[in-house]
DNA sequence: CTTGACACAGAACGATTGTTCGTGTACGAT
DNA sequence: ATCGTACACGAACAATCGTTCTGTGTCAAG
């Protein structure tokens, strides 16, 4: 009698599934899982996933076509890529390592966040993000994107000052404002937006949890 | 050319299809739809949902077998109960009528959330929070209590300075010292608390969504 | 050694399920 | 009147997808 343990293709195959399900809202084929899974045939994917069922660790009606579903769906694991801070240029998916190990993601609802980006997200360490509205402890949640439209909020890089800042972007004139979120504050005119500027993402969206630490991933 | 609309049968399928996905975990068959919604032919259905898809009120992959998602399934709705600004009290379910009607609801993931807990939430006016590091329109998700825990950030209305305000909570030596989240703004101390403070509930969660509005439910 | 459970392999089967196509009606614009 | 478009209908089709069946190899208990 096994107690609790699944083997490792069973987990592989738990992972999988949760990930499929993330990404397309819908659960993957039995062959779907062979092929991803690198399983030889057809029926050890069904014999295996009878025992994940057994185990509680999925569900599934029989003779329904993708009809798995995991144990806890819609949520997408956004990976946490290290801090954010003014005097530091913000690390960024592509151009630098995660200060995070793979497993620390933020667990979010799929629904909150646009659909099939790219997305990363970011502590906010210190109190220097102030005018951004963004307080330490914050979670950002970028897009990676090295452009901006205007009145989109944004992390960028200011190379002069060598300061990270989170702030609306509207490019005029030939110039860039950079507008706090803050309606207090007074907005900084970047006049060489090609040398001195450097947008490394765009806000998608700040958490602030203040009752309950958000779940992670895994 | 219809310009926004969609007809009462299009309406019927996708309250058929949410509903089956929150039942199910995966979406309806196009004859399943057929049969409920009561629609005599596939086609029919199929060239509804191509409409639906059109709209942006279902997603839809080609030749994948229960291939539809909703917009947004399996959340929790909050109920959206007023605004939060600095000048009038908190509308407080259990105190005040809601502002929003019933189907006016945040979809938040439960999963971000303390369970079982009867939540609401508002939405910020204005620019009076902002030594609580909250934005003009940022949704605060709130639970309803009357009273406070050290530490706590709480919504609170002031009786003498008749102000509602979003504070951290602690209660020292008889007296309450209100510190705001910003930490370069000074604490208010509440001498007589017991006549002038009133709490109305404990701040869960602040969301400020850039990218996207949040769903509303229904 | 035998037995039986557990895990895996491959292939054929047949139900499930989206797609296609031909047809028809109503209605406003040309 | 005629044409185009939105909407509806029904049947046949073809791909998708879970199921079943027959086997093989391993390993521990008897």
């Amino acid at each position: 009698m096994r107690e609790t343990g699944i083997t490792e293709r069973q987990a592989r195959m738990k992972t999988f599934i949760e990930a499929y399900f993330s990404d397309h809202g819908y659960a993957p084929t039995y062959r779907e899982i062979m092929k991803n899974v690198g399983i030889p045939s057809l029926s050890v994917v069904r014999y295996n996933l009878e025992r994940l069922q057994k185990e509680g660790l999925i569900e599934r009606d029989p003779r329904v076509a993708r009809g798995i579903r995991p144990q806890k769906p819609g949520l997408r694991p956004i990976r946490i890529w290290g801090y954010i801070q003014a005097g530091e240029p913000t690390p960024v998916p592509g151009i630098n390592e995660p200060v995070f190990g793979a497993d620390e993601a933020l667990a979010i609802s799929q629904d909150l966040l646009p659909r099939d980006e790219n997305l990363f997200a970011l502590i906010v360490r210190g109190d220097s993000m102030i005018d951004a509205m963004v307080h330490d402890g914050d979670y950002v949640i970028l897009k990676p994107q090295q452009e901006a439209r205007n009145g989109e909020m944004v992390a960028i890089w200011l190379k002069n000052r060598e300061e990270t800042t989170l702030k609306y972007f509207f490019f005029e004139n030939g110039k860039v404002r950079l507008q706090p979120a803050n309606p207090t504050m007074q907005p900084i005119i970047i006049d060489d937006p090609d040398e001195n500027l450097e947008v490394r993402g765009k806000v998608v969206m700040v958490i602030r949890p203040l009752e309950k630490r958000l779940p992670l991933a895994q």
